[in-house]
DNA sequence: CGCGAGGACGTCCTTGTGTG
DNA sequence: CACACAAGGACGTCCTCGCG
């Protein structure tokens, strides 16, 4: 097991960023524990920081060394840099999100690398929030791919090599049919076909275009992995789930549903998106239009996995 | 010929029904 | 009441078909 050593300690400067809620939110239990996180800031050559929830965070390499550039990139990855007035401007009394918004104006999506957003997003297809993240846990779990931080040993996610030498792994964690997929972009990967860092020049549009490329890759997951490894948030990825609700809440057609999310969140589409299904909790559509029509627009912490308590089940 | 609508597909979860 | 099992629901992508 590799063994990662210390390089950079420090402090974030938070400001109204709520750690605890970034950290926690679609989080699994080896990652965040209520009030420390590990985040991986490079998944190939392992760099890892520990960051508690009150800021103070240190920053482990395979060398020891690291440039203060995995500083800015701790900070990007959990979005303290990120300007969201005018999201809050749009949202503050929106009948579906203005709730949420003004209960946790704190949290900021937490961005992973291109790679494991493509396997997140290939997870939830034709799933239920809990049944993906389970695919995403088994995953993890199975291939076991481990470093030691200081004294604690960290799982990773597989790298794309992982998984094209071994394919059979994926089967047992019960992603069936997406198992192909997730090989697909595995494959794409390891042939250097896809650049993270080329992709980020481009505009959206154009990334979607590409990664659609790949077969069992469409819109849905292209956009979201878009959201979760850019933090461009221009296209929204709209599934069956959203869609209904959008045409329930704002009383429109379920084609004219992306449509009208464009044009009142504009550039932060897809942030709306993924907030939605925080702030219901992920339930499925019947229970999640239950809880609109209830006007219980914030996540309620009961005993089941949601968004925002997933660590605490999957550990 | 290009495009969009809609069906097929596949997997696991939830809900309902029946059995002991 | 506990449990097993069946049926239906939740979902995104791909492909076909028919329309303009």
């Amino acid at each position: 097991m590799d063994k990662l050593k210390p390089c950079i300690h420090g402090k974030i400067d938070t400001g109204e960023v709520d750690l605890y809620l970034t950290l926690a939110v679609y989080n699994f239990g080896f990652w965040f524990n209520g009030v420390r996180g590990f985040v991986i800031l490079d998944d190939m050559d392992p760099v890892v920081a520990e960051v508690s929830t009150s800021g103070d965070y240190t920053i482990y390499s395979l060398s020891g060394n690291c440039s203060s550039e995995y500083i800015n990139r701790l900070e990007w990855s959990l979005g303290i840099q990120e300007d969201l007035t005018m999201f809050y401007k749009l949202g503050m009394d929106d009948p579906l999100l203005g709730e949420f918004i003004r209960k946790y104006y704190g949290w900021r999506l937490r961005s992973t690398s291109l790679w494991w957003a493509l396997i997140i997003g290939v997870c939830q297809q034709n799933a239920s929030f809990i049944q993906g993240w389970r695919m995403l846990y088994n995953i993890i779990r199975l291939y076991n791919r481990k470093v030691l931080v200081g004294k604690a040993e960290v799982l990773l996610p597989p790298t794309p090599y992982d998984i094209v030498s071994n394919k059979a792994l994926l089967i047992n964690a019960g992603t069936g049919y997406r198992a192909n997929t997730i090989y697909n972009v595995a494959k794409t990967f390891a042939n250097k076909e896809l650049d993270q860092d080329v992709l980020v020049k481009s505009s959206s549009i154009d990334i979607e275009e590409e990664l659609k490329r790949i077969k069992g890759i469409g819109s849905y997951t292209a956009r979201l992995s878009i959201v979760l490894a850019f933090r461009k948030y221009d296209l929204p990825p709209i599934d069956r789930w959203l869609r209904k609700i959008i045409s329930l809440v704002y009383k429109v057609s379920l084609k004219d549903s992306e449509k009208m999310w464009m044009r009142k969140w504009g550039k932060w589409s897809g942030l709306a998106a993924l907030a939605t299904t925080i702030a219901l909790d992920a339930k499925p559509l019947s229970k999640a239009i239950e809880r609109i029509k209830n006007r219980q627009l914030a996540p309620i912490d009961e005993n089941k996995p949601t968004p925002l308590n997933l660590w605490k089940f999957l550990k």
